[in-house]
DNA sequence: AGCACGCCGACT
DNA sequence: GTCGGCGTGCTC
C-alpha cells in the first residue's frame, strides 16, 4: 500500500492544532470541511456544509462520492489545505446518529497511516469495519396483547379467539410467529391490530451486555501474585505506561492482569484484551466469566454480520466494557478506552500481513500513548523487542518467576539424530521416531499417561516426487511444492490454496507406481504411530482437523477425559491448555523452523518449542520433553535444555545489535510484484536505481525471494535497513513518490517485516 | 474500494 | 450485429 503523493506524515502537534474546520474567513463562500473516507485514497475530501448541520471533527457523515453515497468522518483540516475548486464541491448529506469518534482515536488513525505508509482512509476502514453498524439500526416489529381492555364491539371469531389466547401471556412476538402458534393467517393478526386488541411495537436490537463486576471476589492470589497485581493496579488511572508482565507458564498471569482490568472497570473505563488466536480461547473466556461474573464482548474475523454490527455499536456507545479480540479489535471505536492488555505479546499472529500492514502489539502501545492510559504486555516468553525495552527502562517490568502451586517445570532432553537416527523397519517403512523417543512413548503409554508428538507440518508429505522421471509437484501459481493431504486425497498449495486430486500416475512420464512422498507431515507421522502402537487411541490436531472453536474445545475435552492416548499436533497444539495426564512431549523436527535466513528464526523456534514443552506435566506428574535435532549445540537447543531463557535472549540481542538489526536498527521490506518475471525485474532495477544514498541507510536486494511467484505474481524484494535515528518513513515516502511504475506492477511496503518470504 | 468508460472476442 | 471480458482512470 503506497501513497504516490509525496506528503510528509503530519506530526501529532499539527493534527491537534487544526481542530476547527470550516471556512469562517469568507462569508460569500459556503462553509466547507474535510471528510476522511474509508477508501484507499491519499487524503481527505472537502465538502460544503449545509447551514442546518452543525459538524465537528469525529462526526460520522454521509457524503456523495461519484454516483454513490459513502460514510466518512469529519476530520481535522491539514495545515497545508489546498482549496478545492468550488464547482467540484458537493455538500454533506447528513450526520449519522453515532457517538463521535474521539480525538485520540483520530490521531491514532493518522499515526498508523504515517507509520505504515498506508493511506489514512485505509486505516479508517478498519475502524468502520462493520458496514451495517453505522446506519440507524432497523427496528424489529413485534405485536403483543394490548394493555387496554379488549374493545367491547370486537367480533370474536374462533380464529381471533385462538390468537388472543396465544397472546395472553403478554410477550412481544413477530406477527409470523404469533400466526403460527395460533394457527391463523397473518390477516387475522393485522385485523386484530386494526381493532386495537393487539398492539404493535418496535424493538431496536442491541447486544445484551452485562457489565462485568470488578467487585466480585477474585481468586486468592499468592504473595507474589498479589504484589504483581498491586503493581499493575497502581498504573491504572495514572496516565500512559507500558508494563511487561513476564510470567512463566502456569504462574497465573491471567489472574494477575485481571486485577488491573478490574481496576480500570472500577474507574469507569473500557478495557481491550488482545489475544493472538481468539478461536482457541474458550478456556480464557471461562476464566474471565469466573472472575467477572459475565462474558466479555468478543471481536474476531468469524463473527457473523449481525454479531459484528451489534458488537461494534456496543463498543461505540460505551456499553461494551471489556472487549476481547484479535488484532483488528484494536481499531474499534471505543468511547472510553482506559487499558489495553496484549496477552502472548510475543506471538507472530499479531502481525497483519495484508492490506494495511501493522503489528498489533506495537500499534497498541501507540494507541495507549495517544490515549494516555496504561498497557500491559503479557507473556511467558517475551519477544526480544519487549525484553530490550524493559531492560533499557523504557517499559516497566513485573515478573512472576514461579509456577503457581509449585508444579515442576518439565525436564527437557535432546535426542541427537546423528547418533540416534530413526531406524527403518521392514514392517513399518520410513520412520521419523528415534529409538529413545519410541521407548519414551512406550513407557508413557504403559504408565497410563498421554503423549504429544509435535510436528509443525500439515498434511502427509511436503513434497511428492516421481521416482521414474524426477517430476516434482509444484503449484501452478506459486513457487512452492504441493503438499499431499492423503486423508483428503488431494495435493494442496499452502500459500494460495490451489488444490488438485492426487493423481494415480505421474503427469510427466505416465508411470503409475513411482510417485513417492518425501518428508513427514502430521498425517504420515500418524501412520507410523498407528503401526507401532496399534492399541493407542490417536488424534491429529491441526488446522485441517479442527474447524472452529467448538471442535477445538471438544478435542480438548477428549484429551482431558483421557479418551485419547497420543495427540499428534502442529503449532495449534502448542497453545496453553491444561492436560493433567500429558506427561510426554516429543518434538519430531526441532530444526524445521531454523532454516531460511529469517531474522527471528531462532527466537520464534525458541518460543514455539518452549511453549509446546510447557504442555508436559502440569499437575502432580512430572513431565518429560524429548527434542529430536541434528544440531544439539545450537543456542536454541541449549537454552531449552538449560531452561535459560534470559541468556538466550541476551545472546540474540547481542547478535542483533552487532548487525544493527531490529530492535536496534530499523527494517522495512519493499515487495514488488508483477504479472511476468521481466516486468518484475525491470521494476526492481528502477527501484534500485532511484534508491537514496544515505549514510545511515542500506538497501539490500533486489532478491528473488524463496516464494518468487505467489498467486501467479512474480515478486522481488528489497530490505531497507536504517539506523534508529533515521526518519525511515519520510525517506521511503520521498523515494517511492518519485517512482513511475507501470500500472501492472504493485509495490508494497512492510515496515518492521516479520515474514521473510 | 466502487463504478463507469472503453475497446476487443463468442453468442443470439 | 450485441453481450461482456477486465484494463484504466476518477471520485471533493
Amino acid at each position: 500500500m503506497v501513497e504516490r503523493r509525496a506528503t510528509s506524515a503530519p506530526s501529532v502537534d499539527e493534527l491537534s492544532r487544526s481542530a476547527r474546520t470550516g471556512d469562517p474567513g469568507d462569508p460569500s463562500k459556503p462553509p466547507c470541511l474535510r471528510v476522511l473516507l474509508p477508501l484507499p485514497l491519499s487524503g481527505t475530501f472537502s465538502y460544503a456544509v449545509p447551514p442546518e448541520l452543525a459538524l465537528s471533527p469525529g462526526d460520522y457523515v454521509t457524503v456523495p462520492l461519484g454516483r454513490r453515497e459513502v460514510i466518512g468522518l469529519v476530520w481535522e483540516s491539514p495545515p497545508d489545505e489546498a482549496a478545492v475548486p468550488a464547482e467540484k464541491l458537493k455538500a454533506v448529506h447528513a450526520r449519522l446518529d453515532l457517538p463521535p469518534l474521539p480525538q485520540d482515536h483520530r490521531r491514532f488513525i493518522d499515526w498508523v497511516a504515517g507509520y505504515s505508509l498506508a493511506p489514512p482512509g485505509a486505516v479508517l476502514r478498519m475502524t468502520l469495519s462493520s458496514p451495517g453498524a453505522l446506519m440507524p439500526p432497523k427496528p424489529m416489529r413485534r405485536v403483543r396483547r394490548a394493555d387496554r381492555p379488549t374493545p367491547a364491539d370486537l367480533k370474536l371469531t374462533p380464529a381471533r379467539r385462538r390468537t388472543l389466547s396465544a397472546a395472553e401471556d403478554g410477550f412481544a412476538r413477530s406477527q409470523a410467529e404469533l400466526a403460527r402458534t395460533a394457527g391463523v393467517g397473518i390477516g387475522v393478526i393485522k385485523g386484530l391490530i386494526a381493532t386495537g386488541a393487539l398492539e404493535e411495537l418496535e424493538i431496536v436490537p442491541q447486544l445484551p451486555v452485562d457489565a462485568p463486576d470488578p467487585n466480585r471476589p477474585g481468586p486468592s492470589l499468592s504473595v507474589e501474585q498479589r504484589a504483581a497485581a498491586d503493581d499493575l493496579m497502581g498504573k491504572v488511572a495514572n496516565g500512559f505506561s507500558v508494563t511487561l508482565l513476564d510470567g512463566v507458564t502456569g504462574s497465573g498471569k491471567t489472574e494477575v492482569y485481571f486485577e488491573a482490568v478490574a481496576a480500570a472497570l472500577a474507574a469507569g473505563r473500557q478495557v481491550l484484551v488482545l489475544l493472538p488466536e481468539i478461536a482457541l480461547s474458550a478456556q480464557w473466556l471461562q476464566r474471565f466469566a469466573r472472575r467477572f461474573g459475565t462474558a466479555p464482548v468478543e471481536w474476531h474475523s468469524d463473527l457473523k454480520s449481525t454479531e459484528r454490527r451489534l458488537a461494534w455499536r456496543a463498543v461505540a456507545e460505551g456499553r461494551a466494557k471489556v472487549v476481547v479480540g484479535a488484532r483488528s479489535a484494536l481499531f474499534l471505536p471505543y468511547s472510553e478506552l482506559g487499558l489495553i492488555v496484549v496477552d502472548e505479546e510475543h506471538e507472530a499472529a499479531f502481525k497483519q500481513e495484508d492490506g494495511v500492514i501493522y503489528h498489533a502489539r506495537d500499534m497498541a502501545v501507540v494507541r495507549a500513548r495517544l490515549g494516555d492510559f496504561p498497557i500491559v504486555l503479557a507473556s511467558a516468553t517475551p519477544s526480544l523487542e519487549s525484553m530490550v525495552n524493559a531492560q533499557s527502562g523504557k517499559y516497566g517490568e513485573v515478573r512472576l518467576p514461579n509456577r503457581h502451586g509449585g508444579a515442576e517445570l518439565p525436564k527437557v532432553q535432546l535426542i541427537d539424530l546423528r547418533r540416534d537416527p530413526p531406524r527403518r523397519d521392514p514392517d513399518i517403512g520410513v520412520s521419523w521416531l528415534s529409538p529413545p523417543l519410541l521407548r519414551a512413548v512406550e513407557e508413557t503409554l504403559q504408565s497410563g499417561a498421554q503423549a504429544l508428538l509435535y510436528l509443525n507440518r500439515r498434511g502427509y508429505a511436503p513434497l511428492t516426487l516421481c521416482r521414474a522421471c524426477g517430476h516434482r509437484f509444484e503449484c501452478p501459481s506459486c513457487s512452492a511444492w504441493l503438499v499431499e493431504h492423503r486423508f483428503l486425497g488431494r495435493l494442496i498449495c499452502h500459500h494460495c490454496g490451489y488444490t488438485t486430486r492426487t493423481p494415480e500416475a505421474c503427469p510427466a512420464c505416465g508411470e503409475t507406481e513411482a510417485l513417492t512422498p518425501v518428508g513427514p507431515g502430521v498425517e504420515r507421522l500418524a501412520e507410523e504411530v498407528t503401526r507401532r502402537f496399534p492399541a493407542a487411541r490417536l488424534q491429529i490436531m491441526s488446522s485441517d482437523s479442527i474447524h472452529g472453536p467448538a471442535e477445538a474445545s471438544e478435542l480438548i475435552r477428549r484429551i482431558q477425559a483421557h479418551e485419547l492416548d497420543i495427540v499428534i499436533g502442529t503449532q495449534l497444539a502448542a497453545k496453553g491448555h491444561h492436560f493433567p495426564l500429558l506427561t510426554l512431549v516429543g518434538v519430531i523436527d526441532a530444526d524445521l523452523g531454523l532454516k531460511g535466513g529469517d531474522l527471528r528464526a531462532g527466537e520464534r523456534t525458541y518460543h514455539l518449542l518452549h511453549q509446546v514443552a510447557g504442555r508436559a506435566g502440569r499437575a502432580e506428574r512430572p513431565g518429560r520433553v524429548l527434542i529430536q535435532t541434528y544440531d544439539p549445540d545450537h543456542p536454541v537447543m541449549q537454552a531449552l535444555v538449560q531452561g535459560d531463557r534470559d541468556r538466550f535472549l541476551a545472546l540474540e540481542a547481542e547478535q542483533r545489535q552487532a548487525g544493527d538489526w531490529p530492535p536496534f536498527g530499523r527494517l522495512a521490506a519493499l515487495i514488488l510484484s508483477a504479472p511476468d518475471p521481466d516486468m518484475a525485474d525491470q521494476a526492481a532495477r528502477l527501484v534500485a536505481r532511484s534508491a537514496p544514498l544515505l549514510q545511515d541507510l542500506r538497501v539490500l536486494g533486489p532478491a528473488e525471494a524463496p516464494l518468487a511467484v505467489l498467486r501467479g505474481r512474480h515478486r522481488r524484494r528489497f530490505l531497507v535497513k536504517a539506523r534508529r535515528t533515521l526518519p525511515l518513513q519520510q525517506v521511503l515516502r520521498r523515494w517511492l513518490a518519485e517512482l513511475q511504475l507501470p500500472n501492472a506492477v504493485r509495490l508494497t511496503v512492510d515496515i518492521d517485516p516479520y515474514s521473510f518470504w
